[in-house]
DNA sequence: TTACAATATGTGCATATGAACATATTGTAA
DNA sequence: TTACAATATGTTCATATGCACATATTGTAA
């Protein structure tokens, strides 16, 4: 058989991709960013969450280069950074709602 | 602006099938039956883990219909159940390998 | 029927997770 | 400098997770 195992770092990695996108905040961040660059605090408006729990997410999200952020004064926006995760995300939502 | 949020059922079952794909035994799981069609003790040797815990992991697999299994008198053949999934996994663990 | 092989199920436990709360930090404007 | 706004960090706690262990179930062959 031609059949080789993954290698193990390869499935951390990959594990922990799709371990971001377990999440229902998570995905909520994400999809919103995909839309539209956002700030911390409308982040946590729109998702009617508390602004620490947002903070912790986009931290994260952003340990795993899945998100980025830019400075204005005081405030911070934040947009996607990784095109293959946020297209695998995207895609899944578009195909799960076409199904269901 | 024309953003809306994420339906709530659709988010459930988005954020599930991520979940199913963020564990590295399952990943390995669906990797192998990817390649070949197994039966719960070929995957239990081949990943060295307890056959229960193999067991438990194709019922959770199969209730997401993410594999399905024949029978063969006492032998269950599981084989792999939802294209699109296998397909996001495999493209990303090609797209992770490449990049790292 | 019995003995065995293959798989499924029930359970306990150590660890991981994600939320809220409180507080700290940082930068800006006055 | 101080006051404030925006964000980050530290912590606790309830819940979820995944493994191993023990046991039950199911089907087959003798």
């Amino acid at each position: 058989m031609d059949y080789q195992p993954i290698d193990e770092q390869l499935l951390d990695v990959v594990s922990q991709t799709f371990k971001a996108l377990s999440d229902p905040t998570r995905i909520k961040i994400l999809h919103l960013l995909f839309h539209k660059e956002c700030s911390v605090n409308e982040i946590a408006e729109r998702l009617k969450m508390h602004q620490s729990s947002i903070s912790h997410q986009l931290k994260y999200l952003k340990q795993l280069r899945l998100v980025k952020n830019r400075r204005e004064k005081t405030t911070y926006y934040y947009s996607p950074d990784d095109y293959h995760v946020m297209n695998v995300l995207e895609q899944t939502i578009k195909h799960t709602k076409h199904i269901s």
